[in-house]
DNA sequence: ACCCGCCTGTGTACATTGTACGCGCCAAGA
DNA sequence: TCTTGGCGCGTACAATGTACACAGGCGGGT
């Protein structure tokens, strides 16, 4: 059907600039920020690296774009649903896509040149609070010590990642190991009372917080 | 009065790990994580390139070394203050240096290898809460709500210098430009309602929400 | 049918970077 | 005086982003 190849399976179909910018994706998800480069996006493709070059003006713009796909992922708060637990969910899906890629925990509010999705993502989420009975003043408080937990909670908790109990005690030997034991008491205590303990989950930890926060902007709100 | 030189004056003095690691921040906090590289800092120390590997292992060590000295310069809570005060200033310490070194937002609290500083500051913080009668849960509560919206804070609304309401406007009319207009009413709103207003000063925002969680923290240590 | 221009994929080439390797120098100890 | 160890450095190389020019094919106008 394809005006470029009759076969039953063209090994190698066309580049496009989104074909570009989901490997890249894919391969940032696993190999990380630095791991990105030209050359390893164009051999997931097939391609020759020069060849991105005509879907992608340079790897900036292909950061950029793939940012704005990323917005494209987070649940709006597009529904009836009361501005608290629009914001509780909309937070929770936002941590859920930085776990998943981790890379853009820096990029995604520091773009020069947002795109449509990152741009109606934050439309949306003003108007929500808009509606709710924020003032203009109140949405900026709100916005900012939200986004501003969401991403510190990513960057600070989430940028290394610690998937069994064991991988944390071990990494935690080789941090204290280097220094006398007993010069840090209190750090120590709390490694080994609360951060190795079986139960802890990073989850539970970010929802503290955020409720913590909407509690907060609740009252200020009432007040 | 050296034993290197006896002249009045040596235009050179002799390398040392203290000397790269301050060169290599002066120069990163005027060129940024990507500019700060080896040869810019050796250029800055008189000297060749390859020099500066006998005093730092390599690029990593050296941003490390670099992170410690930052964590040495943060205010620790060590006095009799109650512990919310002495939280209070931590934090504003702790922001002003995120603003001085914007480039160690996303390094402080990912380091593989903490230094000394580093683990004596997370000491002082953990002790100051404890005394204060939270107890090991509450602590990391209280830790990764704070230092979350810290550098989250640092992250979201530092990383563009915004000097004066100006740029700020020619920004925003920059970021709107290429897409087309009332596509994003209530963000519309937002930036000339709010943002581009005179007084705009992130440093009460900041402040805002601080007290919003530290007042959070205190109702639930009271609860 | 033919040609012409554009769009896409590419090969080559170069500047910039981190850093391995080994040489020379100089001071301090034997 | 001879040796040794550390320090500064010149050279070299691999990885990376990307400028530039070229080729092949497709479509539209004649």
């Amino acid at each position: 059907m394809s005006t470029t190849a009759m076969k039953d399976e063209d090994p190698r179909p066309a580049l496009s600039r989104q074909r570009v910018v989901q490997a890249a994706i894919q391969h940032a998800d696993s190999a990380g920020l630095d791991g990105l480069t030209m050359r390893k996006v164009a051999e997931m493709l097939q391609a020759a690296p020069m060849s991105l070059y005509r879907h992608v003006s340079n790897r900036d713009d292909l950061i950029d774009a793939m940012i704005d796909v990323l917005f494209g992922e987070i649940a709006l708060p597009l529904g009836s649903a009361h501005w608290k637990t629009a914001m509780r969910d909309r937070a929770l899906s936002l941590r859920d896509l930085l776990a998943r890629h981790r890379w853009a925990i820096g990029l995604m509010e520091s773009r020069r040149r947002p795109g449509p999705a990152n741009l109606r993502h934050h439309d949306a989420v003003i108007g929500k609070l808009r509606s709710a009975g924020f003032d203009v003043e109140m949405v900026a408080h709100a916005y900012s010590v939200l986004d501003g937990y969401i991403y510190g909670f990513a960057l600070t908790r989430m940028s290394i990642p610690f998937d069994t109990t064991d991988e944390m005690a071990a990494m935690a030997q080789d941090m204290f190991e280097p220094w006398p034991a007993n010069d840090y008491p209190n750090l120590a205590e709390f490694v080994t009372d609360h951060v190795m303990k079986p139960g802890y989950d990073y989850r539970e930890e970010f929802e503290y917080g955020l409720d913590l926060i909407l509690n907060g902007l609740e009252e200020a709100l009432a007040g």
